[in-house]
DNA sequence: TTTATTTCTGCAACATTGTTGCATAAAAGA
DNA sequence: TCTTTTATGCAACAATGTTGCAGAAATAAA
């Protein structure tokens, strides 16, 4: 599906910026910085850039994957809807070359916390990842 | 052991927002916000605060909890030396009150991803705390 | 207690992220 | 093509966080 469908399929208008955005995110399972963004993203306006990315967070497109020395970083989404955004993966940051990915997980992680009740969990691993290690 | 005590031996000069951070913070399991912390030293200087923030985090005496929002939470470290932070504890923030705080889990989390050698692990719960839910 | 040294603090200036209001431009539907 | 709705760009702003530097405070030594 291309990202012009994906679009209307939530709900989105189609237009340079958002499909600049998407495509920018790549092949959907690395997350990437506002900086970059901005980087690539140089001819809009920053004030739009932002407010894209509330939209398509808004519509369950994209997520804000982590967010570290006042920066966040931003990766597709699986299969999130205008309604919930679900995610069933942790998010790996190499501290060599910094990128940042969406990993599934094998099992699932459950645990129980005395006299709270858990709505979400966030994992934000660090290491180094396969190329780094090579 | 006191706060002046503390600082000591941890190698860092005795000095007044050093203890009124200290103090802040109060019994340790529970991380506050950048905002809260200026407000309730609002005597010191801004910048002397990150600075002094900084200083404590080297030293081992405090951590960066979690960052949200643009905004860094920051609370009393257990048995952390000046040279290793080791955090055996994950972080839960109520959606009802706010409050964030660093609870220990029974049982450890462990995992393995295919290709990455994982270093650190952060984890962050949202939900309702034990306050909140009555 | 006084002096000397080291470190910390406060001020000014700055960079960056993120937000809001408003007029104009662009997208979608008729 | 025309109309309506929504998105974009601009200006202005607020907040977090950083850096350089001079003066003040904390520690160590005399």
């Amino acid at each position: 599906m291309d990202a012009a469908t994906t679009l209307k399929n939530h709900d989105l208008r189609v237009t340079k910026i958002r499909l600049a955005i998407l495509e920018a995110l790549g092949d959907g399972h690395q997350a990437k910085p506002y900086g970059e963004l901005q980087s690539a993203l140089g001819e809009f306006d920053r004030t739009t850039l932002y407010r894209t990315l509330l939209a398509l967070i808004d519509k369950g497109l994209i997520h804000k994957a982590l967010e570290e020395n006042g920066e966040s970083y931003y990766a597709l989404c699986g299969g999130c809807t205008t309604h919930a955004h679900t995610h069933d993966h942790i998010h790996f940051k190499c501290n060599d070359c910094g990128t940042v990915e969406c990993l599934h997980l094998s099992s699932e992680i459950g645990f129980t916390l005395p006299g709270v009740a858990i709505d979400s969990l966030e994992i934000t691993a660090k290491g180094t990842c396969s190329a780094c290690s090579a």
